[in-house]
DNA sequence: CCGTCACTGTACTTGCGGTACTGTTCCCCC
DNA sequence: GGGGGAACAGTACCGCAAGTACAGTGACGG
């Protein structure tokens, strides 16, 4: 039960991973050597080239596991939120709540997000890398969507709304508050976007007669 | 009236830091070579080094600045949407609005936030730049703030919210939203946040019996 | 025993950041 | 009209990092 032995599953490249990810999100991708991670690994350069092709080709590593770890964490958010409430509302409702608390429980706070990362040096990947990011994000969009329609067959909004962007919208909060955090350095500040994004959602599909 | 002739005001200074702007924000600051530079203005390595003693240097001076650029167009927008409102809530939504526009024409969509990229570069700069970036973001919170407190005086909130946390949630989605424009390369995401937030705004102050 | 996996070791090229100078031109001011 | 500073250009150099190109090595599995 160890896992499928895939090619790419390694402990090293694991590591590898690690570390880089960690540094990009902190220095940016061209701000992280190659060297600084196979000093902090333990390994020797020849061993670097060995898990990855190029630099270029971690890039695209980093960010679909980032990305299939980001949508595990979804799916289990939301499968737990069904369980909690058969109401599409509420358990899009618990859901945010869950998330929430998830990112209040960071230790040190959310160490960013690769998409956005990697967003902001579009210029440096190939189509390649940027096509997957995109993907990443129109994902994001269609699960929350789903999420939304079902809530809106239920409850009829109260004001005339794109459900698209109401679902972008929490790929947008959860983005921004990210950046908020780091900023100020107050690791609340993401939590509480996310809840903020929850009292939106409420108000929205609220009736107004209470 | 051409402007005071600071000693920071040469077209040169002014040129290498458009372009280092637009470079910094489509590959990252470590990604952004000064060789490229020199090259995009026509000038030589030792003019580069004459207007910044280093590249952090003109790190600073890029964000100072954009952030000043920012805060002249938010004294803009609201100052005009004040001319169009004395009402604190209506004028705030003006000023939504005329943000949105302001980014919806941007023909090319929004370049990109110099605050979001440099916080996903924290660790390449000194104390001193990252608190310049964190004084930007506080400084947005206040002034968002200070309509919002003018605004609760007179429409009394429907739900409860935190004021500052609202405030945060114009620079969470303008950031999140720029992020969504670049990585699905659609330039409407941006301004159809902004859009959105200002309904949530609207919704919170709005008073439930119509 | 043979081969493959997961590396190490060595050597090299290219490009960039940064330093350290020495000019050079133009314009302003006295 | 000449002296000086502002705004560069030119040249030379150092050190680090990305990337290439190998050849070699220990463990492990069939």
């Amino acid at each position: 039960m160890a896992g499928p032995k895939s090619k790419n599953d390694t402990p090293t490249r694991e590591q590898i991973m690690d570390a880089a990810e960690a540094a990009v999100l902190a220095k940016g991708f061209s701000g992280t050597s190659i060297e600084e991670l196979i000093a902090a690994v333990g390994i020797s350069k020849s061993g670097f080239f060995y898990h990855f092709r190029d630099k270029s080709r971690l890039a695209k590593a980093l960010l679909e596991r980032y990305v299939e770890t980001d949508n595990k964490i979804f799916d289990d958010v939301f499968c737990r939120a069904d369980e909690l409430s058969d109401d599409p509302l509420h358990s899009f409702l618990i859901a945010l709540k869950l998330l929430s608390e998830i990112f209040a429980d960071l230790p040190n706070g959310h160490p960013g997000c690769l998409v956005a990362s990697i967003c902001y040096h579009e210029q440096l990947f190939d189509r390649d890398v940027c096509e997957v990011n995109a993907a990443a994000v129109l994902g994001w969009r269609e699960r929350f969507l789903e999420r939304l329609v079902r809530v809106e067959k239920r409850y009829p909004p109260r004001i005339d709304i794109r459900l698209e962007d109401l679902a972008d919208m929490l790929s947008a909060v959860a983005d921004g508050g990210i950046i908020l955090s780091k900023v100020t350095r107050d690791a609340r500040a993401l939590p509480r976007q996310l809840l903020l994004y929850r009292d939106f959602v409420k108000l929205v599909f609220t009736p107004p007669a209470q």
